[in-house]
This record gives C-alpha cells, structure tokens and sequence, in this order.
RNA sequence: UGGGCCGUCGCCAAGCGGUAAGGCACUGGGUUUUGAUCCCAGCAUGCGUAGGUUCGAAUCCUGCCGGCCCAGCCA
C-alpha cells in the first residue's frame, strides 16, 4: 500500500518562477489562482494540465484557488456540465474554499459597463453582425469606424438602459469599447462587450436579456475575486492588452496579472470539447465517460487514478511551447501508479479448456497466491485448483518457436502458484479449432517449484473452470488512428475501428468482485482491469484499464518481419 | 507582406554568460513463480540557422529560416 502524506512539491516551471519573485518582492499577501471553466461539456486531460497548475500553486503557495464557471453564454451552459466540473476536481482530489459563477456578477458587470459608457470608453452600437465584421477590417488592413461610434453619453447610457430592459430583440445593438478601430490588434478595435441575447440562463433564468462577453468578463470577475494571477492557455495571450485595458480604465479591487502556457495537446486524441461533444451526439461513444474518452470522467471509468493523472500533470511541464506529448508519457504514469497499488489475481479473458489427465476427477484443493509479487502488505489469498482448468487461448502454440516459453506439445510450463504441467496432447474440433488441451500434472511440484530443482522457464495464469466466474471484458485502444486528429476537419475516416473489443466469456478467478471496488486489479500477465460502473454480480463487466508492458509481442513481432 | 508567441536528443523538459540535468521512448545486461516489476549501463563536441560581442555564448546582439495563434454579438 502506498502512501500519500509527504508533501511534493511541484517542479519549477516559469509561472511559479514569476509568483516566486513576485512574493520575494512583497507584491501579494497571498496568492490566489482561479480555475474557470465554462459549463459547456465535460472537463479533459488538458483541463486536468489547468487544475492541476493552478490548484497545485494554490496549494505550495499557501493560497486558495476559486473554481469559477465562467458562463457568459446561456444557450452553451447546463446544470448536468456544473455538477460534473465540480465531481471531477473533487475527484482529482483539490478542493476549493468558494466556488462563484461569474454570472454572479452580472449586477457588477453591468455597472462597470455604465461606467465605462459615462468615461466615454463605450457606446452602443447598432450596425447588424455583418457589417460589424467588414468594418473591422482584415489582418492586415485597419477598420472603419461604425457610424454610430460618437453617440452622446446620454443616448449611450439611455440605449444600453433599454437594451437591459428588454426593449430590443436580439442583434440590434451591442455595446462595444471604444478602443482603436486601427489597432493591429484585432482584439482592440472596439470589441463587443455587452449583447442581446433572449435565453434563460442556468443561474440568473430570465433575470437579463443582455449578457457580457468573456473579455469584459473575465478580467473584471478576476479584480473581484482578487487573483493575484490569472492563468490562462496561448491563445489568449493577444487578449492580454484588452485584458489590462479594462482593469486600467476601471476603478477594480485589484490588477490580477494574467499568464499564458501552451494547453495540452496528446499524441492520438482530443481535447476539444466541441469534438468530444461531437462523439457523444453521433453516437461514436456511448457517453462523456465512455472509458475511450480523454474526459476525467471517462478516464475514471477507464480506471485511472487521480494520482496518476496529477504526476502526469506535474511531469510533462509548463512551458510557452506548443508541444504534443506521447500517450506513453500517460501510460508509463498510470502503470507506475496502478504497479504499486493494483491487487494480483487471476483471469483468463480468451480461455481453451485444459485437462489434467492424471489429476483426480472428484479432487480440488487450494493453492496460496500473493495479492502483490513486492509488497507483503497485500496478503494472499487462497485459490481453488482442480482438474479442469482455463487458459489463455495465447498461452498455447501447436507449432512453437524455442523461445516461446509457454504451453506447447511436450512442454512443461508452471501453473503460477500451482503445479507443473506438461502438454501431453490436443484435442480438436472438426473445424480444426482447439477443443481441449490434455496435460499431466507433477503432484510433487505443488507451489510451483520441485523438489529436484529443474527449471521451468514459462509461467502461465489459470482459473479453475468449476470454480470461475464468467463476465465481459472490454479492451480499450486509442479512439484515433492518425497520430494528430485535431488537423482533421473531420475526423471521421481517421476513427479506430478496434477502439473497443468486448470478450464476453472471460473467467474469472472466485475472488475477484464483480461490483466496483475502489481497488484496482492486475489481473496477472494480462493488464490492469477495474469493474465498469454499470457492472453487477448478475453481469460482471471489466474494463482494461491498461495493458502491461509486453516484451514478447516485440520478440513476436520480430520474428514474424524476419 | 499587420500583430502576438515559440524553436535544447524521437517526444517532453532543465538551463538565466563559465563549458548540455531529468523523464518517456529506444538499445544492451542482471534479478524474477507475471516475457510484469525492479536494478545496472548506453543514448546531444552540441542547443533552428548565419554572423557578431566576449578570455568564454544554449544563455547577450543582429539578420534569416521554420512553426503556432488572432478578423464570433463563443470562451
């Protein structure tokens, strides 16, 4: 068993570089960071990054971090995205000490707005969308001024009143900041920050017609909360300039400094979350948390722990550079922790029946087995042995090259935790498929070793085929088959076809519970499993969660090239 | 050909003027009742490139090359 109690703290990166110097240097009591997702989906992997950066620099620095729903836009947002924000960060085992919307807001959001119209810094405006977009002009020509830039304070304020009070349909005006319509910044020329929109909001219902803009929004929610450093991805770093407009032109609480890194992007996946929604409508997945999924909750489903997805989090750095981590970074994570934690047993998920001619029909026993091959702390177990046992159909091989070290005519392998046994004969179907398999056992080899010493170099898993529990397993593999689905436009013909492999008469060794256990399994030689949510004792269902590392598919592999 | 940002091993990533950390992957070897785990060893005379400054440059300066982002009343 591990535990969990020495505090890590977190590699250096170039935003704890900056806070560092910036407690040195007495600007901040402490530190405050925000996670801020909008309720529109599912959080993934690469918000995992996000929580994991801001909720982890909370945690060293002795600070707090505010999840807060940045939810501007009532026709993206739903109450079923909210509850499942706050069960993944939980999950991932942070917590938060307030948790706002910026919707709670919308009464200081307004006002800001007014102040802004009576400083001369916004104005309505009412061209249509369209000619909107051809009046700011293009990336490298300036824009036009709107006609209806230099209305009077008091039409603007009057207007932006009506606007508020529902005397406009959608579209008709918008309230916009009166920057620099020749900014080579295209963020500057007069954003919008205020628009008509007639949708009940998941928070405030029909209370506003108008909602702000994320510009407007975010910087302002950030002064309110008092953050001291306000994280966000590349992309919004030519956001940065209006980002401190705002709060320069505003009298806030406080000037939050915002810092960008590159968002997580891995190898085979993505994290859009407009994409995975996407999987979701057209039915590619079952759900959200189809263990396929790159979403946390996907991910728990799968099997991984939150431990291993904050080591990977903490592992592969934060940094300005665009980069695309490979999956073997993830996966090398998952087993280190899985390793340590996972309990051993036995199952046979593609199993040929075996016979042990010279063992006796009515006979069964109990053999010991070890919980964990390193860690004593697990136990054992005992596990019931008979002469009818299962194998795994793989373990087997007619025609055997010398280095396969496992069940072949005339070969002698361990039953891990048993007996030897030597394969005395095959037995066939008349389609030529393998019915059974008849070996002899060595009763003195009890345990899996003989008194003379002699070697035995394969060691196989096994169940025995009286005692086993039949359930469903599902192997998992990567949803995509091109290395970069983000690229595509559409992603349909780079779709895996072998995602998901459902083996429905795996066998399972008595002990194993077929409800979800807060425990991971290893089920021996074959990878880390853990129950489905949706499994039962009437139909166990076990997903893999991960593979172990499989030295021989190489040696296979290369066997079959040369 | 406007603006912003980025280029250190196959993939990440330290490094912040004193002579290239670490992880993953890969290769070789050892231990092993999981071909797992674990252990040991190897893996950048070179930091996009060309110049310059300096006793000394991945680190400073200049030019060039390559990549990413921005023209929603989305976030």
């Amino acid at each position: 068993m591990t535990t969990e109690s020495e505090e890590k703290i977190s590699p250096p990166n170039f935003i704890r570089d900056i806070i560092s110097n910036d407690i040195s240097e007495n600007k901040h009591d402490n530190i405050i960071t925000r996670f801020p997702p909008e309720p529109n989906g599912y959080l993934h992997v690469g918000h995992a990054k996000s929580i994991c950066l801001n909720f982890g620099i909370a945690e060293d620095f002795k600070g707090v971090c505010n999840l807060r729903f940045d939810d501007t836009n009532p026709e993206k947002e739903e109450q079923e995205y909210i509850d499942s924000i706050r069960q993944d960060v939980e999950w991932l085992g942070f917590h938060w000490e307030t948790n706002p919307s910026a919707s709670d807001y919308f009464d200081q959001l307004y006002s800001y707005a007014t102040q802004l119209i009576k400083k001369g810094l916004a104005y309505v405006d009412s061209q249509n969308a369209d000619d909107m977009r051809s009046n700011r002009g293009s990336l490298t020509e300036a824009g036009k001024n709107s006609p209806f830039r230099d209305r009077s304070i008091e039409e603007n304020l009057q207007l932006f009143v009506d606007m508020k009070n529902d005397k406009y349909s959608d579209g008709e005006h918008a309230l916009r900041a009166k920057i620099d319509m020749s900014s080579p910044n295209i963020n500057m020329r007069d954003p919008v920050i205020y628009r008509i929109r007639h949708a009940t909001h998941h928070n405030t219902g029909n209370k506003w017609c108008i909602y702000p803009m994320y510009d407007f929004t975010h910087c302002l929610s950030d002064a309110i909360e008092g953050i001291t450093h306000s994280l966000c991805t590349l992309e919004f770093e030519d956001h940065r300039p209006l980002y401190d407009w705002f709060l320069d032109k505003l009298e806030t609480p406080c000037h939050p400094q915002q810092i960008e890194f590159a968002r997580l992007q891995l190898k085979y996946t993505l994290t859009s979350k407009r994409k995975l929604n996407q999987l979701v409508q057209e039915n590619i997945v079952d759900a959200w948390d189809d263990p396929r999924m790159p979403t946390i909750s996907g991910m728990r489903r799968r099997g991984y722990t939150a431990q291993s997805i904050r080591a990977f989090s903490e592992i592969i750095g934060v940094t300005k550079k665009d980069s695309t981590i490979e999956m073997g970074v993830l996966e090398n994570c998952l087993r280190e922790d899985l390793n340590k934690r996972a309990i051993r047993r036995m199952a046979v998920i593609n199993p040929v029946k075996v016979i042990i001619e010279n063992y006796p029909e009515d006979q069964e026993e109990m053999v010991t087995g070890k919980n964990h091959p390193q860690d004593p702390q697990f136990g054992t177990r005992e596990i019931p042995f008979s002469r009818e046992i299962y194998v795994e159909q793989d373990d087997f091989m007619e025609d055997a090259p010398r280095k396969f070290f496992r069940l072949s005519p005339g070969r002698e392998v361990r039953l891990r935790f048993a007996y030897y046994v030597t394969c005395k004969e095959v037995i066939k179907n008349d389609d030529g498929s393998i019915r059974e398999i008849i070996c002899t056992y060595d009763p003195e080899s009890k345990g899996g070793k003989s008194p003379d010493g002699r070697k035995v170099k394969g060691t196989i898993h096994w169940v025995s085929a009286k005692h086993a529990t039949t359930a469903s397993v599902r192997i998992y593999d990567r949803l995509f088959n091109i290395s970069n689905p983000a690229k595509l436009d559409d992603f349909h013909n780079a779709l895996n076809p072998d995602s998901l492999i459902t083996l429905d008469n795996a066998k399972l060794e008595p002990s194993i519970e077929t409800v979800r256990q807060p425990l991971a399994y290893q089920f021996e030689r074959l990878g880390y499993f853990i129950a489905d949510t949706h499994s039962t004792n009437e139909t166990p269902i076990f997903n893999r969660t991960m593979s172990l590392r499989d030295s021989w598919a190489k040696i296979e592999k290369e066997q079959n090239n040369s």
